[in-house]
RNA sequence: GGCGGUGUAGCUCAGUGGUAGAGCAUGCGGCUCAUAACCGCAGUGUCCCCGGUUCAAAUCCGGGCACCGCUACCA
């Protein structure tokens, strides 16, 4: 029998929550909802992963056991996860015993069939990064980020997965929806052209005292792959719970994001042949979202906030955003005016207007109810109508299976005009005011006969504003989620029912504020309207000095909350600048960062300090953002 | 350096051996039920460059350039 268990990447519980989780997950959500609108069982995972050194210095520094220190912070995901309506059927966190108990238990039988063995390593050892390094990755007798590094012995344990290299390369290639999309399979097996080695999956206690201890020697614990991966099958019942077991694994979707595919598709595959169990049928590597062509990360200071979005535009439409605008498996850029566009195009303009206008007339000329269609007065408009969307239902269903979510949305969002063409050349408003009854109650019916099909095939990736929808057509209890039978079929919809206009489902972004706020400090053609107030001649603004500068030092000044003194770089020479930005940056995210300055603004002294320039940055509320520059620009070039 | 990917309308992208497509943005027209909305029409492109195969290539082949990813860093 069919079913469909999904994965997402368990997140690092010290990690404050950002888009790319949020993405993940809620695609992992959208395909989950698909398959049950289809009928499927599904079973979804999501959860944390709990050990780690961040997490035992966090806890230290909050002066709290580590585990506690998780329980503070998974709450973090927890929440997020149902602020953005994730219906995750699990939600497992490496800490909990019916996790650790399973990786034992996996770690003590391979260590008895002699698929992990112990083994001493000598390298160089960086011990304020803890972490080793070869001999060819050091540079100039010190780590890459300039640490010093000493040569030490250490005895750790290895799972012998290099001798599952040419079995995993065969596996691959005999298995084409293994690992997608494609690209992500070839790098997989460009990684498999070298030699693979033995995976090193402990620590010492005395160097990372937070993880799973080894069963077979307790002075070390297991490092993180070797837990984190397991539990898509611990959370499963493996080794506790058989039946639970066989009914969900394989897994039919691992979602990761491209930085972790090695792990999935070369460790975790050669860790499950070693533990004699099948593979997922598919890992698929969804791309990253982009901000001006870099990722987004809390190190560039990009990040956009998920929650900010939910709460400023609602959440199905940063839903529908996300998963209308990233074409699976490809990078997408992420921007304001990306999300404005596509939500006033397909969200505003298209459907939330087709809802307003077909029920404010349903309200009006049929007394709020679902009009009895008389198919007598039905004609080609209506077949024409009928095969659209009925051919958007199939379409739908065809590209969710072929994991290209955004085309099936295109195909919806097509249906959508397809029913938004038929009102208008139905007219029924001419047909209320010609008295004909009959045709007018005919076309209403189609037009929310439209409205339910097509409600039903967005539900999934907006369910809030979908219900919504779905209850002004007259649709109640378990009818509000769809199911596909009832998708395929015309004429389900009951006359009769009451029906209603919701308050504005999706009001538009008015494009001409958002603009100003988005554009700022943007270049704009001053020529044009010369004459309005508040502009500046080409002149006035070529007076400014902007040129780029390095960030040297950065430093807090004393007695100053939300002031740092930078030493920049301008190319030719150095300056003192101070910057009230304190409050959105630490002084080690600044240093080496590229920045915007304004080079000739006279000096002045602030807090005893003085500033000799000043460092552009974008402010939105008591948020900040540092004007920086895309691609590599030497300190000092101008900014104009 | 090796491997892989991408390069198509202002923007985001689809596509195919046979007269170049969609959405958005733009212009014009229509309608007035509706969220300054909707509907219609209109464009614009050396389909990265050079060469080859072919009756015919943007689509296949070879070479090059640019950007991205993975990987390796050789003397």
């Amino acid at each position: 029998m069919e079913r469909f268990y999904i994965t997402t990447p368990i997140y690092y519980v010290n990690d404050r929550p950002h888009i790319g989780h949020a993405y993940a997950t809620i695609l992992a959500d959208v395909l989950a909802r698909y398959h049950r609108l289809l009928g499927i069982p599904v079973h979804f995972l999501t959860g944390t992963d709990e050990h780690g050194q961040k997490v035992w210095e966090a806890a230290q520094l909050a002066g709290i056991p580590p585990q506690a220190q998780c329980d503070r912070t998974v709450v973090r995901f927890q929440q997020l996860w149902e602020q953005l309506a994730i219906t995750h059927d699990d939600f497992i966190r490496t800490t909990e015993p019916r996790h650790t108990a399973v990786v034992q238990e996996i770690l003590a039988e391979l260590h008895e069939r002699d698929e992990i063995y112990s083994a001493e390593y000598e390298g160089w050892y960086s011990v304020s990064e803890e972490r080793f390094y070869t001999e060819k990755e050091l540079v100039d007798g010190r780590s890459p980020e300039g640490k010093p590094v000493q040569r030490i012995r250490e005895t750790n344990y290895f799972f012998r997965m290099s001798r599952y290299q040419q079995w995993l390369i065969d596996y691959i290639e005999s298995h084409p929806e293994f690992i997608q999309p494609e690209q992500r399979r070839n790098e997989t097996l460009g990684f498999l052209r070298q030699p693979l080695g033995d995976l090193c999956i402990s620590r010492p206690r005395s160097r990372m005292p937070w993880g799973i201890e080894l069963p077979f020697d307790r002075d070390y614990v297991c490092y993180v792959w070797f837990d984190a991966l397991v539990n898509y099958i611990s959370a499963v019942g493996y080794r506790r719970d058989e039946e639970t077991f066989r009914r969900w694994w394989p897994a039919d979707c691992h979602l990761i994001g491209k930085d972790i595919l090695t792990t999935h598709t070369v460790y975790w595959p050669t860790m499950l042949h070693a533990m004699g169990l099948e593979m997922p049928r598919t890992i698929f590597a969804h791309g990253w979202w982009l901000s001006g062509g870099s990722k987004m990360s809390k190190s560039t200071g990009n990040v956009t906030d998920p929650i900010e979005m939910a709460d400023r535009h609602g959440v199905d439409a940063l839903r529908y955003y996300l998963m209308a605008d990233m074409t699976l498996g490809q990078d997408a850029v992420f921007t304001e005016e990306g999300f404005a566009l596509r939500y006033n195009a397909d969200l505003a303009n298209d459907l939330g207007n087709l809802a307003s206008r077909v029920l404010r007339l349903v309200e009006r000329h049929r007394d709020g109810r679902i009009p009895h269609p008389d198919e007598t007065a039905a004609g080609p408009a209506e077949e024409t109508l009928r095969r659209a969307v009925l051919a958007a239902v199939g379409e739908m269903e065809r590209r969710l299976r072929a994991m290209q979510i955004d085309r099936g949305l295109a195909a919806v969002i097509g249906a959508v005009r397809e029913t938004n063409r038929y009102v208008d050349q139905s007219a029924p408003w001419t047909l209320a005011k010609e008295g004909a009854t009959t045709r007018l109650a005919t076309v209403l019916y189609h037009a929310c006969e439209a409205l339910r099909i097509v409600s039903g095939l967005l539900f999934p990736v907006m369910p809030g504003k979908m219900a919504e929808l779905r209850a002004s057509l007259g649709l109640t209890g378990e009818e509000i989620a769809p199911r596909l039978e009832r998708l395929r079929v015309w004429g389900e919809l009951e006359p009769g029912r009451p029906a209603s206009a919701p308050p504005s489902l999706f009001p538009r972004i008015d494009r001409r504020a958002h603009d100003t706020a988005a554009r700022g400090a943007a270049r704009r053609p001053a020529a044009k309207k010369a004459k309005t107030e508040g502009l500046i001649s080409f002149q006035e603004f070529s007076r400014l000095a902007l040129r780029t500068a390095r960030v040297l030092e950065a430093e807090p000044v004393a007695g100053a909350d939300r002031l740092l003194k930078l030493t920049v770089d301008l190319g030719d020479e150095r300056r003192q600048i101070v910057a009230g930005i304190a409050p959105a940056y630490a002084p080690d995210d600044l240093v080496g960062r590229t920045v915007v300055v304004v080079a000739n603004l006279e000096p002045a002294t602030i807090r005893g300090v003085r500033s000799e320039g000043m460092l552009l940055a974008a402010r939105q509320g008591d948020r900040l953002g540092i004007v920086t520059v895309a691609g590599d620009v030497a300190p000092g070039s101008a900014v104009g």
